[in-house]
DNA sequence: GCGTTTTTTGACGGAACGTCAATAATTGAC
DNA sequence: GTCAATTATTGACGTTCCGTCAAAAAACGC
């Protein structure tokens, strides 16, 4: 009994160990260098070690998006906790989403990948679930938040909306000036040159625009730095 | 002369017709599907031939981009010369924008492809600033309405925001949720049943907040219907 | 017609995927 | 401690696809 769980114990480890060694490749040289030959000559195992533990390629990116996808769900239940009003909550995420593709840049890309869909039909049903779990959990975190706002007279959402879909909207902006400032080239060449402190000023004026209280103007926006 | 320019002429048709195979096999089966063997046995030409037009695939995936991205500015110049206050024409670009993701669906995916780092990376520097240069017309655009906007004092652009990035919030949000809406498997699971109409919501609030006048209540959005 | 230039062809080398029969290691019964 | 049975590892193999290039075919011009 011991000792099965130290072959377990063993077989985890190897995993994990692939996990770290493709995690690099897939973040520096994309996903199409992430090989399973190089996978394995790197961690001096046969190929067809490595395709004991993953059954192809795209479930090893759906693994590592499960370990970045926890991490954001873990900055996002931090962040859920700062006192405070509810818009600072609210605030605080924002705040972690930018930390998260700032300083977390590597998760921030491997979270990516996940939105290919030739990688994401590829993969197991099994760690598809773990992500939409992760996913959920994540828009949980928020949509509390906005709950608690609602419940406490700081909000009112507007008729139509569900609390999900009221932060499908924040989500979505976050989201997509993320992968723009990613993978447009030279925004700045179009006149953008600090389209983190542009989406800062747009979340600020849309929750202002809920009438989500209290009210805020630019200064007050530096919580953000303690961060 | 004559002779030289018909030799031209077929060659370009030949290159066309490579797109009018490639494309729904991009769309329908995505880049990894598109092989250059298939789009050759498909042409019944051999494969050297493809590559007498096209130096990758890469190079196919952009050149299907450039389409597809030219059908957006086309239609976002066309909704830039509604009339009205500059606030409706601003609306018309975000009708267009939602038209041009339930409409030419397949256009918006290869739209796509181009945000694929390992796609852009290959491919000409030609194409490249042919797409950057779409792209910076479609922003331009856009900008143009919102100056118009700023000097008709029907908007106001808070401290430290240039058009353009004011621009880049409305981008942003647009893009990101559609992206979130195609490859989020199962949005209403976590309580987004309508994304489109939440984005329109968001939107409306958005320039709301900026006071971006007139203001406007729901109603006055179904102008967007008559697209 | 015929030599020259241009275009087309598909066989080829190479890289990667995923498989699987053969080999090696581990286990546990005696 | 031995050995048969089970489990894990290996890497050669079949396949697919990319991109090249020498040879074959076609077009051209005189």
């Amino acid at each position: 009994m011991v000792e099965l769980s130290r072959k377990q114990r063993e077989m985890e480890q190897r995993t994990a160990e692939i996990l770290r060694v493709a995690r690099p490749i897939l973040i520096a040289e994309g996903f199409q260098a992430l090989s399973m030959d190089r996978v394995a000559s790197q961690m001096e195992y046969a190929k067809g070690t490595i395709y004991n533990h993953f059954p192809n390629k795209e479930e090893i990116v759906l693994a590592l998006a499960v370990e970045s996808m926890e991490l954001r769900r873990r900055l996002f239940e931090q962040s859920s906790h700062v006192t405070g009003p509810s818009r600072f909550r609210m605030m605080a995420i924002g705040a972690a989403c930018e930390f998260f593709t700032q300083h977390c840049t590597d998760d921030f890309l491997v979270e990516q990948c996940i939105r290919n869909q030739s990688i994401w039909d590829k993969s197991s049903e099994r760690r598809q679930s773990l992500i939409r779990q992760c996913e959920g959990q994540c828009m949980g975190i928020v949509a509390g938040i906005v709950r608690d706002a609602v419940s406490r007279n700081e909000l009112v959402i507007p008729e139509g909306l569900t609390p999900e879909e009221f932060v499908f909207g924040f989500w979505a902006i976050n989201y997509g000036s993320q992968i723009l400032t990613f993978s447009s080239p030279s925004l700045p060449a179009i006149g953008i040159n600090d389209p983190f402190n542009a989406i800062r000023v747009h979340c600020r004026t849309l929750l202002n625009g809920f009438s989500w209280q209290p009210t805020m103007m630019p200064a007050e926006y530096d919580e953000l730095m303690l961060k």
